[in-house]
RNA sequence: GGGAGCAUAGCUCAGUUGGUUUAGAGCAUCUGCCUUACAAGCAGAGGGUCGGGGGUUCGACUCCCUCUGCUCCCACCA
């Protein structure tokens, strides 16, 4: 062995870079098609100008672990890396950086913008993929893809034709999302309702005669005062016996003047407010709705910005916010306002900048999604797709059976712009080049020239390049093609095994992917869609820049090691479940990697001696560690199956800490200075050499800096490739009986800390019942015994001594004038006590005849046993405290 | 307002079609140990009656109802 100066603690910052390095340049991570079984994982692909925070730590981790067992496992797995455009957050940052180095926007021309947007995506982007290699992430660094390569863009392009030629596509003037601070359109899914406390206030409306306020006035509620000058008529419930003298008559706007009628329509709620409602068709949803039924005229009065405009007649200018306190004011004055209440309303948050969103009409590209929802969920309803966990079948049933249609167009440029072209006259082509834009143009007009030509400014939501990823990074030309033959990749990787995101963008993506995928392929996309926590804080709050709450991953990886964090990450991770992260949890990953390495600074550290027999309790040892290990894998892999991956690592965690170091070791430990036997060495380097590898797909860099020195490496070779061990039939009776020993040795050890005993004081043990004999050469050795007997009957000198049960096997260790016995009797008495207390409720049961016709045999058999050991138990009880009674 | 989910030891969680002698784990805690692999460690110990109530059953942490508390999702009541 080399390494016999290893330090007492594991230095990870020696040995990640070289082995990560060492992967790379051999290529380990690259996959391509071959004979061997596919598993494919495409990652969800982070903003391309994002930073590493603790959820892509969590997600990109179990992907790893997924990705690394599954190439241990001999199959071709490959792990897609790549990044996401972003428009809105991109555009939003570079709009910003530009902003800061004095130059506006609107100063720039699309392609200048767009220059300057590459800039920065070249200088930005990637920063994060950096990152995860610092994590161990095992992605296929060839094949990293960017929603925005050519081929990627142009897929998205011929998308967006086919759908339209298939007429799921439309254009139109629709009430939409407003972002007004990045000026765009969002659809529906990005928009974050949150309380907000505002206010409600009780504006008077004077009735009109000819035009004149009457001394007569209606009573009216509402939230946004702002927009009473674009309100088109007030609006009554028919039922409401209250308003029935409006009926027909005008109303007089506050402030403005302006006459506007008062109509009816059951959407008005009675007993909400004043039961009486201002309709302003431009800027509320419903009452663009009621509008449209009643035909009222559309006043738009809130500029892009969220500005008043000019229609608005009054504080023309002002920010939306500012006008509705002025115009309260103004109100007030001229004797309008008869109350204000607080009051909690939802109001609609962009989920990119946080903006207020503003209801807004404009017109928009939308896709119809009725069928393609349906679809999609019958993927899931009938389970060719899985979620794990499953429960968010129900919230994914929800949202597909209520979808409404996706506004795609964002008035953006950092994007796929939108491949249609409008003809001078105002009629418009969609066809995926100019080229051929011109040529269907043509149709419709022969005269037409390119030039004539104009491209829709705006660009496509983000989300709707997302959803070809799985297609695109495989095979752009079949995304937008139904009828394509898939090429070599495609036909070899797709579908892909698993998908591992957050729960948030289930609908945004999830669902999308899989819709994408059933219109081009005919086919699911991927087979289980493991639904990751949110990361949050020990307090249970959201991790967040502003609270400021989120470690640095990078500066948590330098401090406890990749793999520590690794671990820590997944030691608390069930699916779906939210983690609540703590840095102890790291700590403890830390811990662990430091208990690995001592373990084979131990092993390492050994000297062997070919001559040397191996001795009884080495061979038990190893027997029973054998067998544990089979059984040990055999749970793990279960684990795996079912994506309990916090459970398979606590599994191997326990393996490795408390069989492998605590017994195992211990068991076959040489005495210091002393060599060990070739066979006991052998088969204990085989047993870290299997454990190196069970463990390396959740611990990349330890296992591989162990395992290479753990025997002599060729260049080339790697723990990454190493298969993963194979279960094979194991002895459960072996292994119980070995741990009958283990908790002996417990026991014992118990005795001597209550005796205040040295460990270095042999004891002799008196056994009474069916002890495993085989296993008494590690008894005696783990826990320093001079002498073991087997005995039918106790004599007085064991009896005296101290006691304890394992099982129903009883034990005495012969300890003169140790055994305080008023204290020995106490106890004892207490154990009957509890003893008799059980057997009783056994014996209730079993005379209880509904119970034993109607449980089943095993059932019944199992209380039977339980009443005979606790009988077992007492009488030998009863006996010793008897003995102590007596004396 | 509608829907879903959760509530088990101080903390974070298991508990797989109701039945395995005293409901498990990790961390934390307490006690004793610097024993030449590891104090980022070793050995041992204590700790819950499974949110409250009711029901079904021979038998309930597990199924049903109800109450309480929390979380998430969806939603156009001004």
């Amino acid at each position: 062995m080399k390494n016999t100066e290893l330090s007492a603690k594991y230095n990870p910052a020696e040995v990640e870079d070289k082995w990560y390095a060492y992967w790379l340049k051999n290529r380990f991570f690259h996959s391509e098609p071959d004979e061997r079984e596919p598993y494919s994982i495409v990652i969800p692909p982070p903003n391309v100008t994002g930073v590493l925070h603790m959820g892509h730590m969590l997600n990109n981790t179990i992907q790893d672990v997924l990705v690394r067992r599954a190439r241990m496992t001999g199959k071709n797995a490959c792990w897609v890396p790549g990044t996401d455009h972003a428009s809105i957050a991109t555009e939003a940052k570079v709009v910003a950086k530009l902003k800061a180095e004095g130059i506006d926007k609107s100063s720039l021309t699309r392609e200048e913008f767009l220059k300057h947007a590459w800039e920065w995506k070249e200088k930005h982007g990637g920063i994060i993929l950096e990152q995860l290699k610092k994590l161990g992430a095992s992605c296929d660094w060839e094949r990293t893809k960017f929603t925005m390569d050519e081929p990627l863009s142009r897929a998205v392009i011929k998308t967006f034709v086919h759908f339209y030629k298939k007429g799921l596509i439309y254009r139109g003037v629709r009430m939409v999302n407003w972002d007004p601070q990045s000026l765009t359109a969002v659809s529906d899914e990005e928009v974050i309702r949150k309380d907000t406390p505002s206010k409600l206030y009780y504006l008077r409306y004077f009735i009109s005669e000819n035009g004149v306020a009457t001394s007569d006035y209606i009573v009216i509620a509402t939230t946004r005062p702002e927009t009473i000058m674009a309100d088109a008529a007030v609006c009554i419930n028919p039922e409401d016996p209250r308003y029935h003298h409006l009926r027909g008559k005008k109303i007089l706007i506050p402030l403005i003047g302006r006459e506007i009628p008062v109509i009816e329509d059951d959407y008005v709620t009675m007993d909400f407010g004043t039961g009486c409602l201002k309709v302003t068709p431009a800027h509320d949803i419903n009452d663009y709705e009621i509008g449209l039924r009643h035909r009222l005229p559309v006043l738009d009065i809130i500029d892009e910005h969220g500005c008043l405009n000019e229609k608005a007649q009054i504080l023309v200018g002002e920010d939306r916010f500012v006008a509705r306190k002025k115009i309260v004011k103004m109100l007030e004055e001229a004797g309008h306002l008869e109350k204000e209440e607080s009051y909690n309303s939802q109001v609609g948050y962009s989920e990119r900048t946080n903006a207020v969103i503003e209801p807004r009409l404009s017109l928009q590209w939308f896709l119809k999604m009725d069928e393609l929802a349906k679809d999609a969920l019958e993927r899931v309803e009938s389970d060719q797709i899985r979620l794990i966990p499953d429960k968010f079948k129900n919230t994914y049933r929800h949202w597909m059976e209520n979808v409404r249609d996706w506004c795609i167009s964002r008035q953006l440029w950092w994007g796929q712009q939108i491949p249609a072209w409008y003809l001078p006259d105002g009629q418009f082509v969609v066809e995926c080049d100019a080229e051929a834009a011109l040529a269907a143009a043509r149709a419709l007009d022969p005269n037409i020239q390119l030039s004539d030509l104009k491209q829709d400014e705006d660009v496509l939501d983000t989300w709707f390049s997302s959803w070809l990823w799985p297609i695109s990074v495989f095979d752009p030309e079949k995304a937008g093609c139904p009828d394509r033959e898939p090429n070599a990749e495609l036909a070899y990787y797709f579908p892909t095994n698993d998908l591992i995101t957050a729960p948030d963008i289930l609908f945004f993506w999830v669902a999308r992917m899989i819709m994408a995928a059933n219109e081009f392929c005919g086919q699911i996309p991927f087979r289980n869609v493991y639904l990751t926590g949110t990361v949050r804080d020990k307090l249970g709050r959201k991790m967040s820049k502003s609270l400021g709450n989120s470690p640095d991953p990078i500066e948590l990886m330098e401090k406890y090691g990749a793999d520590g964090v690794r671990l820590g990450m997944l030691l608390c991770s069930a699916a779906g479940n939210d983690i609540l992260f703590d840095e102890s949890q790291v700590e403890q990953g830390r811990n662990f990697c430091n208990k690995i390495w001592n373990a084979y600074r131990l092993v390492c550290g050994w000297t062997v001696d070919a001559a040397q027999e191996q001795t009884p309790h080495a061979r038990l040892a190893v027997d029973w560690f054998q067998n544990k290990l089979y059984r040990t894998m055999e749970v793990v892999n279960d684990h795996f199956e079912k994506f309990r991956i916090s459970d398979a690592l606590m599994t191997l965690y326990k393996l490795f800490w408390d069989d492998f170091c605590a017994w195992y070791l211990e068991v076959i430990k040489p005495e210091f200075g002393k060599p060990i036997d070739k066979t006991t060495f052998d088969q204990t380097i085989g047993f870290f050499d299997t454990l190196l590898r069970l463990l390396h797909p959740i611990m990349p860099f330890i296992t591989e800096e162990l395992w290479q020195n753990l025997a002599e490496r060729q260049e080339g070779e790697t723990i990454m490739l190493a298969q993963q061990p194979q279960v094979q039939a194991y002895d459960a009776a072996l292994i119980d009986r070995f741990e009958t020993g283990t908790a002996t040795i417990a026991a014992l050890r118990n005795v001597r800390q209550s005796k205040g005993l040295s460990p270095k004081e042999a004891l002799k043990l008196v056994i009474k019942g069916n002890f495993p004999e085989e296993i008494l050469p590690v008894v005696a050795r783990m826990a320093n015994l001079s002498e073991t007997v087997l005995v039918e009957a106790f004599d007085d000198e064991a009896a005296a001594g101290a006691s304890f049960m394992v099982g129903t096997i009883e034990f005495r260790v012969p300890l003169t004038g140790l055994v305080n016995e008023a204290e020995e009797a106490a106890k004892i008495t207490a154990e009957i006590e509890r003893l008799e207390k059980f057997l009783q409720g056994v014996r209730a049961k079993l005379s209880n005849e509904k119970f034993v016709n109607h449980a089943p045999e095993q059932v019944v058999a199992m209380e039977r046993k339980k009443e005979s050991d606790a009988l077992t138990k007492l009488t030998n009880l009863k006996e010793q405290l008897c003995k102590f009674t007596k004396a």
